[in-house]
DNA sequence: TGCACATATATGTATAATCACATATAGGAG
DNA sequence: CTCCTATATGTGATTATACATATATGTGCA
């Protein structure tokens, strides 16, 4: 599974928290990828018993202690040898949404608009929280030296928006299509 | 999980096999999910144990004995609770080429260029497969009595083809972009 | 005052999915 | 004559994922 090398990807970037890399995940490659925090944590840990992190606890007053992990040089070496390695795998999607609207004849046409009708908003809203992400990616790579990523971390969030978009203009011609029926 | 709501979608088609919905899976809704034929075989037994479908054995002579699942109608009724229900899930996508370009700065811009050559070509390959789904859908529609099916199979398709496309032209843009740098 | 939310960690359990293998026959390519 | 594909079924082991829960505190809001 990729989980552990997009967890060794951001540790390249400097020593993070499990809580820090979840943010992480979701303020760029959540279209994409996601996981939950739990499994973010045990894979973690997994990582530390196969030597490709470390981990030193950093103690807070007021907060609960922080877990920071660092790359070590045995798990840069792994990300790189992932990263290089052809990428076979194809792409796996599970939309239970689409699934619904596949057998929607079964059902009535006012349901099925009424959820394309939600579907199209939760695109909108995930439009927006992409190009609020798109905007401030030049920022956030000057502020953490991450010059050299831009165009690649900017590559992706708009082929995650221009999806979006895609997924949102269909939206739009099938309610009108099934209007029409 | 949607893959015991997939089968049974499949299923008010008509009775089947296993072999025989994956093979349907393969041919209409890879692109927004996709399962393991013997994912497929344990869930189909799971369905069986709810009672949802019912399973009679025909014997063949050469090959192995065809276990073919029909639906039940508190299966029926429970297909139709899921289509009704409003899908809060989000669509779940973990693409593992996406993150080798999202972390692309870290290894020779020649090894991305090969990694982007790879993705294209494989897109190529699918939307052909896609188009032919698509070519074949109205006469599958008339064959198997699924008139009123047919404009729902038509739009999903026709997302995961443009989706397809998109991707295509991203890479296309993102080739050159790199080699312009 | 009370409640929700953000910070930060993690375990425990159930379910889902993948991978490797096992079985058996038939037909076509090389 | 061997290898590959298609038909058709599964089991066993392992991994991955999701969901619920637990701990502890600060901040802001109504």
């Amino acid at each position: 599974m990729s989980l552990k090398h997009a967890l060794l990807g951001f540790l390249s970037f400097g020593p993070a928290t499990g809580y820090e890399l979840k943010h992480a995940f979701e303020n760029s490659i959540q279209h994409f990828w996601s996981a939950d925090l739990s499994q973010i944590y045990r894979t973690l840990e997994s990582l530390r018993e196969d030597g490709l992190v470390t981990m030193r606890i950093e103690h807070q007053k007021t907060k609960p202690p922080r877990h920071i992990y660092s790359l070590t040089e045995s798990g840069h070496a792994e990300l790189m040898r992932w990263l290089q390695e052809p990428s076979i795998e194809l792409p796996t999607v599970r939309n239970p949404f689409l699934l619904k609207i596949f057998f929607g004849a079964l059902i009535p046409k006012e349901t099925i608009l009424e959820h394309l009708r939600l579907f199209d908003e939760a695109l909108r809203q995930r439009i927006a929280v992409y190009k609020q992400i798109e905007a401030y990616l030049p920022k956030r790579c000057r502020e953490q030296g991450l010059h050299a990523h831009k165009p690649f971390l900017l590559a992706t969030v708009r082929l995650g928006l221009t999806s979006l978009e895609v997924y949102r203009q269909w939206c739009h011609d099938f309610i009108s299509e099934l209007k029409r029926l």
